[in-house]
DNA sequence: TTCATAATGTAGCCAGTACTACAATTTGGA
DNA sequence: TCCAAATTGTAGTACTGGCTACATTATGAA
């Protein structure tokens, strides 16, 4: 009698910038990133590096439970589902590239980072391709 | 006894993604080009393009009011004002300089408009000018 | 072992952005 | 001119994502 997680697409009406999904791939993305760090994700940690309180965190984790993206127990540590580690370990690797992408257009690191948090959860397969062939391009010719 | 209008960063808190501002350049880039086209912008012509129901525009149009953005006055067309003007330049120069720096990278056409959409608003100035050089590099040598 | 403190949870409030349903105003064509 | 259709507005609902205030649970130091 499993109840089938909720998706997390719960208006499809809205086509444009599905603002849920980017919080939920910010969300694992970091808590895969503590739980490899210092071996586990609490609320209050994501609450500080995210800088809102811990209710906001605490609700959002019950949303991406509910989503199937990770498990939680009361005041216990947040683990990730085959699913949320799956889509952590997309977001990563979008999120670096993208930042590769920026240093090597001679953007500094600090805006260079600021930025691909934003513009990660924007940039299309082609946009993605296209910088993963330019970095190819420029780091190519030693 | 004017009152001021409401700035349009309500919630100083929050540093993250602040989503009213994109929504807020959006619609006044919009209200522009339409003004430019067509001679004036409506509520259901703004509705039709957003992909959004005339009630979502409506609501917004009086937060934009609120923020000192645009005029409106009930079942008349909507006015940008002097603030909104200069927004709506200030964002379709930024979202131009993204759709060409993308498509100087061979990003087909299709996709380098619709990430040009979310991306325009996650591009800081350094990012921005990293991408205008980068096009003065690529047209020049012809 | 106990108890203060840290961490977490719950209740309730607010604004933004969606929606449907219905009311009011404009407007163009007969 | 008048009326039906198009446009705009209003009421009421839902969900996300912020918050404060307060309640509950865990945990480590005495």
């Amino acid at each position: 009698m499993q109840r089938r997680p909720t998706p997390i697409t719960v208006n499809p009406r809205r086509a444009r910038a599905d603002h849920s999904h980017e919080t939920a791939q910010d969300y694992v993305e970091m808590i895969a990133e503590m739980i490899r760090k210092t071996g586990e994700a609490r609320v209050i940690d994501l609450a500080r590096r995210l800088k809102v309180t811990h209710v906001t965190v605490s609700r959002t984790i019950q949303r991406l439970q509910r989503a199937g993206l990770v498990t939680a127990l009361p005041y216990r540590s947040i683990f990730l589902t085959e699913a949320g580690r799956k889509l952590a370990e997309e977001s990563r690797r979008r999120h670096e590239i993208v930042v590769e992408f920026l240093t090597s257009l001679g953007v500094p690191a600090a805006a260079a980072h600021a930025d691909a948090e934003g513009l990660e959860h924007h940039v299309s397969k082609e946009t993605l391709a296209a910088f993963v062939k330019h970095l190819a391009k420029t780091n190519r010719p030693k």
